[in-house]
DNA sequence: GGCTGCTGTGCAACTAGTTGCATACTCCGA
DNA sequence: TCGGAGTATGCAACTAGTTGCACAGCAGCC
């Protein structure tokens, strides 16, 4: 249940409305925790139910009216007993693996251009990653609390993908080299 | 959908029953992609219906009646199709990264417990892969085909354990200083 | 006026994952 | 005989993820 927590903090750091959480989602936060803006709606409401955020109605001048969403202190509550809860790594699901793991029931040097092309998107978000690392966080020995944990959770970004990378380079040497016997 | 294909891979290299599948993925398979009795079973009923898989029953003495699966022709083409098919990298949806980006909402020590405790489980597991590395492919480079791929697949799983302990010690070492200030 | 794009809010249908529950057969040990 | 463990097969209910669809307000442009 952690889109729950993951809308907490959000709105926590910066209220907004459902829109906005889902432009964020699409961009920062969706980097470790993705989620449309028909799940972002569907979570409000039944926080709102569960008095973990408020609803404010607001009237624009030339947009649309909108609701902004904040966190109510049940939800800061809320927020604080999930980050002291155990938990576990999630469970692996891994499309690729599988696709590498049955590659000699079909043609390898297929499943070989597949290995390619994810490795192709790994680069260019490590690309996007190391980008905001240089232009965010110049000097990470100077940083505290919030930015802290911000720089931290992004420098798991980049170590994700730069073993991703690592392990597409090794896959497609040793597959290179097999389908040459 | 991959379950389906992931089922597939396993049966075909070695038909089995629900109950096998199930042990397998609660094992080898399961490392990089789990799933339970329940699905396992739903998912053997559609393919059943589908006609990517037949099943025989076959009494046994000593035990209960089992149902043996096997890929059917179609069930080859289809897992033969799927591997041609472009994918894209899953989107990521990691709890210890919403912790760490709102630990200052919380107690940030609390939340460096639970980085420690997740390091833990990764060291384990990391343990565990290396065990099969040396145990199962002792000479990496006489590897050909199918087991190089089953290779290739216990490669990925180190390569992200690593990355994921080493990320886990940078975060532990962060939080502790920032929490000495 | 109509279309497009941006802002803003949803509902609906379906699938996949999770958890609980259940039944049956067989063997073995107390 | 009964209970526990292992083998074997499911159903059910609920939640979370995915995809499609829809409507509304407003501004700008052809």
């Amino acid at each position: 249940m952690a889109l729950e927590h993951a809308i907490l903090v959000s709105l926590d750091e910066r209220p907004g409305t459902g829109y906005e959480l889902a432009r964020r989602f699409d961009k920062s936060i969706g980097f470790f925790w993705a989620a449309t803006h028909q799940q972002i709606y569907r979570t409000l409401k039944r926080m709102d139910d569960l008095g973990w955020v408020t609803a404010e109605e607001v009237a624009q001048d030339g947009r649309p009216d909108k609701k902004v969403y904040r966190v109510s202190p049940q939800g800061r509550q809320e927020l604080q007993r999930w980050l002291e809860e155990a938990g576990e790594p999630a469970t692996i699901r891994h499309d690729l693996s599988v696709k590498i793991r049955g590659a000699s029931l079909g043609d390898p040097g297929k499943v070989a251009d597949e290995v390619a092309r994810h490795r192709g998107r790994h680069a260019e978000r490590l690309d996007v990653y190391r980008a905001i690392e240089k232009k965010d966080f110049p000097d990470p020995s100077a940083l505290h609390g919030r930015r802290l944990h911000q720089y931290l959770v992004l420098r798991g970004g980049i170590k994700a993908e730069e073993a991703l990378l690592e392990w597409c380079d090794e896959v497609l040497v040793a597959m290179r080299e097999d389908d040459r016997r």
